[in-house]
DNA sequence: ATAAATAAGATCATTTTTATCCTATATATA
DNA sequence: TATATATAGGATAAAAATGATCTTATTTAT
């Protein structure tokens, strides 16, 4: 129950990119040295993260990524979510199928009530109040 | 960032023992059956609940399971983390000198009371409340 | 054209998860 | 006491998820 390598390597690299500012190209190879990221898997991470349209990847010679979005308006969960997929806890909070007792199953609305709380707390960080990290 | 499989069979297994009451003997077999659980599986997940004191395992000819704490005072999160150890969601939380940044990183701040505030949630749930699941 | 840089698919190693098998041990009861 | 029943506990194994790298292709500045 804890966050994948590659989901903590995606936060580094927007608070990465967030410090040098929306629209500011960055390469590659840069993040991943200062931000301690194997540089060919930061590649794969980088991929899901582009296609969630947060950040662009320019290819070619002086090529790199670029922040997509105002540090202001990226949240941690936006992050995390791009990476490892929506946060569910419990397989029946996204599939109630799963089990037949979800209909009136207490646990499964505490895992669900948990699962809001928890997802909140992660919206509510948003990169510029993070970023200032030092 | 999920639970195991072997987290959530803990909780139907002790949501089954509360509905019998504290100290009432249940047959493994019979647990296994009525929350779907494979009994082998089951005989593992026991023993870190007995470890954890939850449970009592009788062994022998009439032997089985025994609930050792009132519903009143079992918490989901205890019976959970018997299972899949304490939950910290981001190896920094748990151990702040894997990552050089956590001393004054505002992620590892947020990380750290995401993981309070969903332990709360947790703990909050007794399995007196949970238990008349019907 | 060349060099620099990333893309994308394949592949591989490791770890975690989810079990099951097998032998031992404990206990009720005939 | 012998037997049947039931769980313990270690070994093992299959499957899935995770973490990472290799290779070839593609893009782009110069
Ligand atoms: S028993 Fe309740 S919490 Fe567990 S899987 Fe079923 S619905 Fe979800
Ligand atoms: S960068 Fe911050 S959140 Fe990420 S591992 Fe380091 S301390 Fe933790």
């Amino acid at each position: 129950m804890r966050l994948s390598r590659a989901g903590e390597y995606a936060v580094r690299c927007m608070l990465y990119l967030s410090m040098a500012g929306k629209g500011v190209l960055v390469r590659r190879k840069t993040v991943a040295r200062e931000m301690d990221i194997p540089e060919q898997f930061l590649g794969k991470i980088a991929q899901q993260l582009a296609r969630a349209g947060l950040m662009e990847i320019v290819q070619g010679a002086k090529g790199g990524f670029r922040l997509m979005v105002f540090p202001e308006e990226l949240t941690l969960l936006a992050v995390v979510e791009a990476v490892i997929g929506e946060i569910f806890l419990n397989d029946c909070v996204l599939r109630p199928e799963s089990c037949h007792r979800s209909p009136d199953c207490k646990v499964h609305q505490v895992w669900t009530e948990a699962r809001d709380r928890f997802r909140e707390s992660l919206q509510k960080a948003t990169f510029a109040s993070l970023m200032d990290c030092r």
